[in-house]
Parts: structure tokens; sequence; C-alpha cells
DNA sequence: CGCAATTGAGTTGTGCGCAACCTATGTGTG
DNA sequence: CACACATAGGTTGCGCACAACTCAATTGCG
């Protein structure tokens, strides 16, 4: 029995650790591939998208451009992403995966699968908890 | 009807992006009072214990030294906290709160609560989320 | 006792997250 | 057309997270 830390009760608490310990979980297998947690979660809507403004992207991974220009820096430094201006409209920057990005994309198909297993939620709760976030991101974002 | 980012199915953005959100409900509160999230939550377990080793905060947190070092200082420096090396054994460092430490508690005193009901979610819905994401957790850091 | 191993805290370096601000480009209105 | 305004992306600064490391204090074992 660990002593109470008073912390049991806050919902918030719980999202914030359990979110840390997840990214923890991916760790291990991105740090083998030399991404990030957020630089993974940012490949996945490029890889999805294929080709996606730095403001769209942003809308998908509710981060503004204070975090993703160095991250998309970093992954266009490392050969993984392109980034090219507009023509039309010469504001936007539009960002697409390279031959080595596309690569990668292969390589990581089987992720998410894998670390969903280690988990060990039923399909009922692993919907209970799909729904149940999305409400508090909702709510969340809402009130702002 | 958004346009589909690939996300959706990924309980780990979900997660990611629910826990920020969340931070990002306390933000406004927190502000006012001149201190972080982070910070917020050092501080319950801190007020709750009343006198804790830096070790058994990381504990609590799941934070290391490599954290919480810098964050205290700051606590200390805005004078939330007091810092005392142990007598017995010198390597521990002793963390209580002072009176305007505590003075701070019984000014949150009903933020969680505000917060609570600012997500809507049911008793039930709050309890089944609990759960979930300590399943997750323990998960998570089991693995590792 | 003497010395290796362990432990607790701190430091350094990298990469987010986010606020605040900047610049360039585009749009709308009179 | 001119000028205010909005928009897209970038920069700076600060505070986490976390890995890797240092250092001092303590413990354990022959």
């Amino acid at each position: 029995m660990e002593e109470s830390t008073g912390l049991e009760q806050m919902i918030c608490f719980e999202l914030y650790a359990a979110s840390r310990a997840m990214t923890g979980l991916y760790r291990p297998a991105l740090d083998a591939l030399g991404i990030t947690y957020p630089q993974y979660a940012a490949l996945r809507v490029i890889w999805h998208r294929g080709r996606i403004t730095v403001r769209d992207l942003g809308a998908a991974l509710r981060l503004d451009s204070g975090t993703l220009s160095p991250l998309l820096k970093r992954l266009e430094h490392q050969g993984l992403i392109r980034r090219e201006r507009g023509t039309h409209d010469e504001r936007v920057v539009w960002i697409s995966p390279t031959d080595a990005g596309t690569d990668l994309e292969h390589r990581v198909a089987d992720l998410p699968e894998r670390l969903a297993c280690a988990l060990d939620l039923s399909a009922e709760e692993f919907q209970t908890l799909q729904h149940l976030l999305g409400r508090i991101r909702g709510a969340a974002t809402r009130t702002i």
C-alpha cells in the first residue's frame, strides 16, 4: 500500500501521468528510429494526408507554429519531409514526406497495434476511453 | 465534418491532446496565482504530506530530479516552499510549504471542483475514466 | 576497518508546448 | 488605387520532461 499523495482524486493528474507513461511506452521504438513522439504524431498526419499545410497540420495536432516550426525543421534536416512555399499563396508552406519519410512509414506500420496490445485493454474499454478523452478535449478546448 | 487526419484511432494521441487541453483549462486560474501546472501538481503533494523528500515527491509525481530540482528551486524563489538538508541523512532534501505556500493552498481549495464541473462528466464517467487511466499508466510503467 | 557499490540530489543538453511578438503576404472596403 | 485588417509561418523566451552525467553521503561486504 503506497502512501497517500492527495493526487488520487484528480483526473487532471491521472491524465498528465498517463500521457507521459504512454509516450514512455513509445520511446524505445521511436528512439531506434531517431524520432521523438511529437515528431511521430506529426508524421502520422503527414503520411495520411500526403501533402498538408503547416496550418492544417497544427489544427490536426492542436499545436501552433511556435511548436511546429522547429519540429518540422528537424524532420526536414533528417530528410524525412520536404517543405515548399505555396505558389498560389506564398504565405503557406506545404509539407510532404520524402522517399525516406515514406520508407519510415512502412517500418512503423505495426507500431500502433503492438503498443495497443501492451496496454491490455478490451475493445470495449478502448472505445469507452476514446469517447471520454474526446469529451474532455472537447470540453476543455470549448471553454477557452 | 472535419477532414480525416489518421489520428482518430490512436488512443495515444487522444491522451496526449486531452492532457494538453486539460492543462490549458487550468492555465488561466494558475496564471493568476503565478504558478504553472506541474508546480501546482507538486504543491498538491507537498500540501497533503506537509513535509516530503524530493525522492518521495518524485515517486508521487513520476518525475525525476532533473525535472524537480529546477521546479522546486523556482517554488523556493517564489517563497512558497522551504528546502532543508536532512540532518540524519545529509543526502536527502526535505520540502515543506512556507506560510505563503499554505496560504496559497486555501486560495485554490475550490479549483479541482470548479474544473471538474467544466468537464461535464457524470460521476460514473469520471470513475470509469479514472480506472482506465490508472490501468494505462500501470501497463505503461510496468512494461519499462 | 577499508573500499566498492548504491543512493539522493543536482547539472547539462535536447526537444517540446505555449505565450508574445514579428514579418510577409493576401483580402476587403471605401 | 490606398489603406486597414487578417492570415500563415517564423522567432524568442521560459518552463517542463527526460537522458546522461557529476558529486557527496551512505551502505554493504570481505
